[in-house]
DNA sequence: GGTACACTAGAACAATGTTCGATACGGCGC
DNA sequence: GCGCCGTATCGAACATTGTTCTAGTGTACC
């Protein structure tokens, strides 16, 4: 059982969801394609308890970030923590926080969330807002990441740089009067990091919600 | 051709994703599968078409809020738009965005999300950053509602309200002890209003930009 | 009349998730 | 020893999906 969804995460590592198959994994497993059936009953399951046991992980790695003076520090290291496990892992973008019935890890992580959004001492209607909006944010940057990798990326024939240089090349190939905003940021576009992307938005938005706890 | 697409659309809006296959759609248009092959050659570029052709509603929904005296309030339109354009049709959640060669449309709203941030006077990088932000949160609230309805809703044997409350019914049941911050929040969970849950984070978002662009 | 071209349609193919029935293995009561 | 039941596995089959091949329409133009 353990070695059924090990194996899974294992293979939605290597060549992400669409590698995923039923008799893909039991050529793994050496085994046949019915006997996974046996430990799960439908592929969203086997989904659901993969995600689950990465989060697992997610939720030990945010462990420390408990009891900081700074609430919204805390909640800056644990968001951030969530984000870098979903770079190593896009796959994990579209199915965290789908509420199919039971995934323990996630509502642990929800939960820790909030209790740091708790110490802001703000109402329950801010509290649930302000971790949904975080939440919603990560997830937001993470699914966008998530399906980025179009197959060449995974070869390895063509590197992520050259990958965003030719797509920089059709931005810059953009008309300058109808696209005035494309041109102006192109270029830091084409040498973006995805992970200071993330912080720079994460930060905005916990700027707004200290000035609300704030007042 | 325009029937095709507009076709794909209605059958996505009736009963999501899953509902829109080329056998389907076929005979909705009372014709052969292969047919649809001559217009479109994958089923990504079919929901790439789908999903272009009603973004071009939307951009025409956004027209009017260009030019106020207030960019940071005609990014909060345009964005409130664009969600409840998703909130209609959950299935534009997943596929918007998608960088996948052509999708002209999604590029002329990603302008004009960035020719407002232009309008606060940032620099390349911190205009990136916020554009990025703000399409990112839009992007994921958007993605947890669209895969919410598990078919009972769409079946309409049981209605949201109910769905929802058998949800707030089982975060109820968490042990009060280990998940604190859900039962703070549980009642507020249970009346919640997702346009409105949306609109409480993007203003947190749209408040640390503003505290931003004063500086 | 004929030829090129836009378009349609049926049949087939490969791959996927899923189910069914059969077959082991291993302990337990008699 | 022997039958029996719950756990576990497997091979073969089924339905449905996206996709391709190939043959066939019509229609306009020369």
């Amino acid at each position: 059982m353990e070695a059924v969804i090990g194996e899974a995460v294992a293979l939605l590592d290597e060549a992400g969801e669409p590698a995923l198959t039923f008799r893909a994994l039991a050529a793994r497993l050496g085994g046949g394609v019915a006997s996974i059936y046996w430990y799960v009953a439908s592929k969203d399951e086997l989904l659901d308890r993969a995600t689950d046991y990465v989060l697992a992980g997610v939720l030990a790695d945010t462990e420390r970030f408990a009891g900081s003076d700074d609430p919204i520090e805390d909640l800056r290291a644990i968001a951030v923590t969530l984000f870098d496990a979903i770079v190593d892992r896009p796959w994990l973008g579209a199915y965290f926080m789908r509420d199919t019935g039971v995934q323990p890890n996630g509502m642990l992580l929800y939960e820790r969330i909030g209790q740091q959004v708790m110490r802001l001492g703000l109402g329950p209607r801010e509290s649930f807002h302000a971790v949904s909006a975080v939440v919603g944010f990560v997830i937001g940057i993470a699914a966008d990441l998530g399906q980025q990798p179009p197959q060449e990326i995974l070869d390895g024939t063509v590197d992520r740089a050259a990958y965003i240089d030719r797509h920089a090349d059709q931005w810059r190939a953009l008309d300058p009067e109808a696209f005035p905003f494309v041109h102006y940021i192109v270029e830091e576009f084409a040498i973006h990091d995805d992970a200071e992307q993330f912080r720079a938005g994460l930060d905005l938005l916990l700027a707004g919600l200290r000035q609300q706890a704030a007042r």
